[in-house]
This record gives C-alpha cells, structure tokens and sequence, in this order.
DNA sequence: ACCCTGACTTAGCATTCCGGTT
DNA sequence: AACCGGAATGCTAAGTCAGGGT
C-alpha cells in the first residue's frame, strides 16, 4: 500500500499548502429513502386514529422512536418539534393537529419495538447476508485514493434525517434535521479523477477541486447552519501526519514552557489590565487544563463556558477555607455541557488580581472582560511559533502521562499489575483534562459479578491450598517419588490461582477507579502515542494490551517510529 | 478592531459486535 | 443455540482557530 517507502508518512510533504495531488472517490451513501408504516399501525389524535401524510407520518415517527427517551416530556424539544412537524404536515392536518399532548404515538412505538427485536431475533444466516451486503458497500463507498494511497474514509454515509439532540439545555433539541439530498451535496476531488455520479435522475449541488482542503464531501446542515464533512479515517496518511505535528508542536512547548511561565507570571504585575487578565486566564489553561473558551451566541446553543468566556457567577473567591489560603472554586458547564467542579488554592497574586477583576461586576459579567480567545492566541503566537490555547492541555496532557508512568510503574510487577498502572497514569490524565462520564447503567450489576467472581476464587483457593496441605502431609510420610510431585501438581495450581485471583482483583479496582471517567478521549486525542509506545517497550508490555486494533491503526506511526528511549 | 465562516479536532453517548457462559 | 456483558465501533454534536471581509 505504501509503495517502495517503508513509512508513507515519511514521504514529501507540500510545502505550497496543499493537500493532495489526485484524489478519487465515489461519493456519499445515502440515507435509505422513507417507507411508510403498515396501515395497521395507527396515529391516535385526541382518541380518533387519523391517517397522515407521508411526509407528516415519518417526522411523527421520528418523535414515535424517541418516546421512551426522556428529553420527549422536556418542554423547549416538544415546543420546536411541534412548530417543525407541522411544517411537515398537509393544510388540513395543520388545521386538525394543533396540540401536542393529543397526539398519542404508542402504537408507533410498540411497532419499531417490535421491529428492532425481529433484528436481534433473525437468523445466522440473515445476519450474514445483511453483513456482506454492509461490507460490499465498504469497499465500493468506504475507500478513496488520495495520491498513491487507497485511503479509508472515515464517514461516508450522510447523516439520516431524526430529530436534533443537543447536548445539555441546548434551545434547538427536538428540531427536525432535514433529509439531505443530492442536489444538497458538494463533492471536492481532483480533475483529472472519475468524478463520483449523483444517482439516477439527481444533481450535485456542486463539483469542485480545491486541493487546499481534506474533505471529499460537505453539506450545509440546517440546524445551525454549519458545514458538515466527509474526511478521511484517522489511519490515514494526512490525519496521522497532523496528529504527529500537533504531538511535535506540543513538544516544542515543553522546551519554552519554563519561559513562559516566568513571564505570566511577571505580568501578573503589569501596569495594564488586559496583560493582567491575559496573563491570570493562561496561569487557568496552564495548570487547570481548561479549554480556551470562544464567545458564543447567545440562544444558539447550549449555555457553556471555557477559560475566556468565564462569567463572575462561575468563580468564588475563598481568602481561607478548610485551613488552606487563597483559594478559587470554580463550578460550570464546559464543553458537551460537562460540568467542570475544582476547588483549588492558587497564587496570593493570581487571588488578589481575581478580586480586582471582580469588581463592580454583576454575576452574568465576563470575568476577563479586556480578553478573548483572539487576543490570548495572537499573544502565544508571538511567544512561540505556533502556539495556541489548545497545545496547552495536549502538553499537560502528555507530560503528565510521561511522569506519571515514571513514578507508578514497578519494575518487579506482572502484566496485569503493570496495565493497572497505565490505567492509572492516564486516569491522572483524563481526571486534569474533566472527561468524564455518565457512569455505566449496568455499573452496579457488573461490580456484582466481578466480586462474585472474586469470592469463587477465593474458595477455590482456600481449597487448592488444603490440597496443598494434606499433599504435603501425604508426602511427608511416604516419602516417595509418586507423592512429591503430588505436592508439585498442588503447588502450582496454587500459583495459578493466586495468578487468577490477583488478576481479578486488579480488574476490579480499575473498573471501580474507572466508574465516572473516561479514559478514551484522552488517549485518542491528548497523548503523545510514542510515549505509550516506548513504555511498551521497555516493559515488555504487548503493544496490543494497550491499543485495539483501530488505535494501532491510528497510531501506526507513531508505532514504526519510537523506540523505548522515546522521551516527549 | 470586529465579525463571520470554513475547516478541522475533540467529545460523550448509542449501537453493534464478539467471545464466553449457560 | 440463546444469552449476556464488555469492548469496539459508529455517530454526530460541540469545540478550536485561522483567515477573509468590512
């Protein structure tokens, strides 16, 4: 695939900001088109089944699909799909269905419940089929070739049409988002490639051939009104030679990082109180992690903060508490609506310019109202090439990491032990950067069974160990050949179940360490792969114990290319 | 200086897959 | 063979940041 160079990520790069030379793909798949439900399955509206219009009846079944899901009894989603649904709707369902809570769309639901449960129950053979036909389409859709590479794509199939789910109090939840069209789509490939062909009877919106940019596909979604893309998967050769870039930038920070902070702190002294502000908000992205945080706009989207755009009601200052000065609380919602909780003791003069920041405010007030993401970016370019508020958390992120497996790991640990310490150190990583999550609804029950595990063990111990015992007694006696290595036998079945229950043991305090974090996003996006790599290697930990198959394949480069003295 | 948009990365949750157990 | 639970994968929303226009 990489043709006569070993790493094709060490091939040429452009240096006149374009992406690719050729590039051929065959277009996006489609959303399945609209079938009607059977006639059997009946809309009730105020008690009456009423027979809608195709187009009425599949935006009802959107909302029919969501029934059991808790954001259907919230106020703001049924209000905007209400007002949405009824543009769907013919003049005289318009004039009929004009509220709501009349609308009974239970015998909807049960019939897609059914119809999910006739999935799960389908033969082998079923399954089989449906399977081959999904990697058919795989390979004819999921594949572009970029230059010399045949490329996996990484989402080729347009999002299908359903009702908007934001995360947290978003304005919009429960609007429809509309079924995308052909006549909606751009395609971008090159000239000279086998331009992809709309289907039968349809147009593209446009064809273009813009090599500056990496996206094969783009639409215009109507929610927002953003672009949404088709890009290449992450194992790409232009995904993986970003990624490697961003992990080198982060590492030209490590060498400045010292300067740069002597200087923020000196200019929480300044004369001028935007450097002030500046110079506070960098000491948060710094040591806190936190994002940089654009302005918004406001009733567009959920409200949600990062470091810029942090209101007065966000912070509160403690001059003592808990026998500790000069401490900040900080409580909000940050990205995805995650809430960011610390309570931390900072600098007499990072709390003293707090206070002045604070000032004749009111709670609703910008907390650094003489600085944005703007200013602060085009501040860090100066001090380094490069450098933004985001190169901050992947540096901490990854030099954390790299510290963190220094101190935990033990030389003289087995395996298993020596994973749980990995877990740990990026559990350190993922607990600094706030990703978090809702812990798993079956977390309880598979607690349970892992202790019930446990306890087996246990027994079964206690009784290889009595085993052990009267063996050895036996032996003692006897004294001969047969029941000496009776005593062995024992012996190592003993260690393998000490193996055993050391194992589980290990599991079970990782799973519970684990519950309301997640270790994912920070291992996929924040830490220098190589660091992972090295550690690996001069552990002799398999690779494969620490990346699946598609994180190895993300990080493919980063695999060919550390060896175990890598430091970041 | 400010605003807007396009391109790209980062994010958590939902769904599917798969291998072990009953 | 059916079932189950955890891991892997898929999905798409929600950020960051640069660049262009006014």
């Amino acid at each position: 695939m990489s043709g006569p160079l070993d790493y094709q990520w060490e091939e040429e790069r452009y240096t006149d900001g374009s992406k690719w030379r050729f590039l051929e793909h065959k277009g996006p798949v489609f959303a399945p088109p609209y079938e009607p439900l059977p006639s059997k399955v009946k809309f009730y509206y105020d008690g009456k089944p009423m027979k809608l219009s195709a187009p009425a009846e599949e935006v009802a079944t959107f909302f029919a699909k969501m029934l059991d899901h808790e954001y259907t009894t919230k106020d703001i989603f049924r209000k905007n799909f209400f007002k949405d649904w009824r543009k769907e709707m013919t003049s005289e369902e318009k004039s009929k269905i004009t509220d709501l809570n009349k609308c009974d769309f239970t015998e909807m639901s049960d019939y897609f419940k059914v119809q999910s449960e006739a999935r799960k129950q389908m033969s082998k053979e079923e399954k089989q089929k449906i399977k081959e036909e999904n990697e058919r389409i795989l390979q004819e859709y999921g594949f572009c070739v970029m230059d010399n590479h045949r490329e996996r794509i990484g989402n080729f199939r347009i999002e299908p049409p359903g009702l908007f789910r934001g995360r947290g109090d978003h304005p919009k939840m429960g609007m429809l988002k509309r079924r995308i069209r052909p006549e909606d789509i751009i395609i971008n490939c090159s000239k000279d490639s086998k331009h992809p062909k709309p289907p039968p009877g349809t147009k593209w919106k446009e064809v273009r051939h813009d090599n500056k940019v990496t996206w094969l596909v783009s639409w215009t979604e109507n929610i927002q009104g953003s672009i949404k893309y088709i890009m290449l998967n992450p194992s790409s050769r232009i995904k993986g030679e970003k990624d490697w870039q961003k992990y080198e930038t982060a590492r030209r920070l490590k060498k400045c990082v010292d300067r740069l902070r002597s200087q923020y702190r000196d200019d929480w002294k300044s004369k001028e109180m935007r450097i002030r502000q500046r110079a506070v908000a960098l000491y948060f992205i710094d040591k806190l992690a936190l994002r940089a945080g654009n302005e918004k706009e406001e009733g567009e989207t959920a409200d949600t903060v990062g470091c810029c755009s942090l209101r007065v009601e966000h912070i509160k200052l403690y001059p003592e508490i808990d026998g500790q000065e000069f401490v900040v609380e900080f409580d909000f919602l940050g990205k995805d609506s995650i809430r960011y909780y610390n309570k931390i003791p900072v600098e007499k003069r990072v709390f003293k310019n707090l206070q002045l920041f604070l000032e004749n405010k009111q709670p609703e007030d910008d907390l650094f109202d003489r600085l944005n993401t703007s200013i602060l970016n085009k501040h860090l370019q100066e001090l380094m090439d490069g450098l933004t508020a985001k190169v901050f958390r992947t540096y901490n992120a990854s030099i954390t990491l790299q510290q963190q497996l220094k101190e935990l790991t033990s030389p003289e640990e087995n395996i298993p032990a020596k994973i749980l310490s990995y877990n740990r150190a990026n559990r350190a990583v993922a607990i600094l950067c706030n990703h978090q999550r809702a812990p798993p609804k079956t977390f309880e029950k598979s607690m349970q069974n892992l202790q019930t595990k446990i306890d087996a063990k246990k027994d079964q111990l206690s009784d290889a160990r009595r085993e052990l015992k009267s063996a050895k007694a036996d032996a003692k006696v006897r004294k001969d050949e047969k029941t000496k290595k009776a005593v062995e036998t024992k012996k190592k079945a003993v260690q393998r179940i000490e193996e055993q229950l050391m194992k589980l043991e290990v599991q079970a305090t990782d799973r519970e360490e684990n519950k309301q974090i997640a270790l994912g996003t920070s291992k996929l996006n924040y830490l220098d792969p190589r660091i992972s790599v090295a550690w690996c290697k001069k552990w002799n930990v398999p690779i494969e114990k620490i990346y699946n198959k598609t994180q190895r394949e993300k990080f493919a480069w980063a695999i060919d290319m550390a060896d175990e003295d890598f430091e970041f």
